[in-house]
DNA sequence: GTCAGTGCAAAAGTTTTGCATACAG
DNA sequence: CTGTATGCAAAACTTTTGCACTGAC
């Protein structure tokens, strides 16, 4: 298992590699780090609480906020990683390279469940011809109430 | 059709005052424009969108962006109006109580058709359950290449 | 009349940008 | 070497707050 999760990162890092020179952009560290600690971590990051990571696993790097905002911004255009924003704590953003999956979203906490379902999918397909329409992608996410969120409400 | 509409708000409404009622909240011109306007505009709308579109349909009010904000998060701490946001830019609200249909957008020409689907609907109630979620609503949008797009598309 | 609501401006919080220096290619 | 990337600080945005005044109840 950790093999294949290796290989995983091996393949997602050759891949940013040859983006970045293909748009004739440098790796460096810093981006390597920042790509690396989005994997590392099955999570969803705010731009600063991947930066606050950093900073404590990599205290050397002295990596520096805007790198951390531009080196996102390079990984969502080109489409290797994707963001969503909610709530009042900005945006968040995680790894793309993920079979396709979508989010159900607690609205108290903002914990973020993922989840795929091709029963829907298939219904999507389905909506999509009925309409005349070639179907390339969908946006789907639920809200709610996490079972956590639900025991404290009535603890109170 | 229209006076279902106006039904339809005016259902909204009278739920909004009551909530401010039982709240000790105060029903003031500026929230009734602020929920109207998020009525009748079937979009979702960022602060400041609403803010501006408010300014210039009712320049005499003068509404400050504080009150969009404060009310914004009346309506949605009541439940009357979700946030969202997604991809780039910011925080964006609808109203939750409408009557619930979700769309297929355009990637070319950005037309829109609403659809409504009792089996995904279900569906997902099924996988927040699963999950342990109180379902409270959901966001979902198809993108695609409508007819039209597709034949012009063919034609050159 | 009382007290919450409002607009304004200032503050707090996010994200982007300008610039001199560092470093990948 | 060349030119992109970086860190820092300042700027540009976005959202919230404090305050004196207004207006709903």
């Amino acid at each position: 298992m950790k093999k294949l999760e290796n290989m995983e990162y091996d393949a997602l890092l050759s891949s940013f590699k040859k983006l970045l020179k293909q748009n004739g952009l440098k790796f460096t560290t810093q981006r390597e780090v920042i790509l690396k600690t989005l994997y590392s971590n099955n999570d969803h990051f705010t731009p600063d609480t991947l930066y606050f990571l950093i900073k404590e696993k990599y205290p050397e790097l002295n990596v520096g906020i805007a790198t951390v905002y531009r080196t996102l911004n390079i990984l969502e255009s080109e489409d290797i990683a994707t963001s969503i924003s909610f709530g009042s704590q900005g945006k968040k953003f995680e790894l793309g390279n993920k079979p396709h999956h979508d989010h159900i979203i607690c609205k108290k906490c903002n914990t973020i469940i993922e989840f795929e379902d091709k029963a829907i999918e298939k219904r999507q397909e389905q909506i999509a011809k009925e309409k005349g329409f070639k179907l390339t992608g969908h946006l789907m996410q639920l809200y709610g109430i996490c079972s956590k969120c639900q025991k404290e409400e009535k603890g109170e």
